[in-house]
DNA sequence: GGGATTTTGACAACCATTTTCATTCTGGTT
DNA sequence: AACCAGAATGAAAATGGTTGTCAAAATCCC
């Protein structure tokens, strides 16, 4: 039964940015909620598999997951500081990813492509301090 | 004293593409070398932090590191089967990256590129098989 | 040579993630 | 309502890459 699973799912829709599973498990855990940490894995797998969530890996090998306006394919703009994600979308690097692989023989060719940065609000609070 | 560092460093150096941590200590210690996996882990990281070698994140969360050619701002086509790594430079991917950062106010833009595939080699040898 | 400093590495500690497994739901059936 | 098979749940234990600890060994400096 899904209930667990919407419940993590409406979670990380309420998030700005890409959360980690024990993030997730904490939050809900703070709002009262009665789940386990396994189950949020579970969850958070079952999300990504399906395509309802985007994961990636944070530096230090954390998986991260947030949900995504599109179900498209596109890459991401996370704010390095306060983790605020902006969904960007590439034609021109799908090209090029493609291309590149032809290019050396290369078949069934996929790509990450993620771009970081300070978001105006963060390098402003920078400046100010 | 670099002589462990440089070691760790020649083993990568003969490697075609990138290899772990674990991968890299049981290379050296099958070679015969002397050489404790604490050690190893150091090395890469120096190596990592001087920029003499790559690092990039396998889907598992291991780290994997290479020796590259060029010590200039690249990306990698990696064989998603057999691991063999090309360098690639993308200038119309940097460029992207940069104005898609500006665009949305974002500063101090970085982005992590990774294009995989399976190389002609093996996708003949699956074909084969 | 002798002491200060750095490097090394065996081992223990960490910590996110997985696995295990017994218990609790769920829905369908009679 | 009782029953049951199969899926879902979660507490606790296991896993495994990576990092910390600390004493021994190598190296440097005077």
């Amino acid at each position: 039964m899904t209930t667990r699973r919407d419940a993590v799912h409406d979670t990380l829709r309420r998030s700005e940015g890409f959360r980690s599973a024990q993030d997730v498990y904490a939050e809900m855990r703070s709002d009262g909620a009665k789940i386990g940490l396994t189950t949020v894995y579970r969850a958070l797998q079952a999300l990504a598999d399906g395509g309802k969530v985007d994961v990636l890996r944070t530096d230090d090998g954390e998986s991260v997951y947030r949900a995504c306006a599109s179900g498209d394919h596109h890459h991401h703009l996370v704010c390095r500081r306060c983790g605020r994600t902006v969904e960007v979308a590439g034609p021109d690097v799908e090209r090029w990813a493609e291309s590149v692989g032809a290019e050396h023989g290369f078949t069934e060719v996929t790509h990450t492509v993620e771009v970081f940065g300070t978001c105006a609000a963060c390098s402003a609070a920078a400046r100010a301090s």
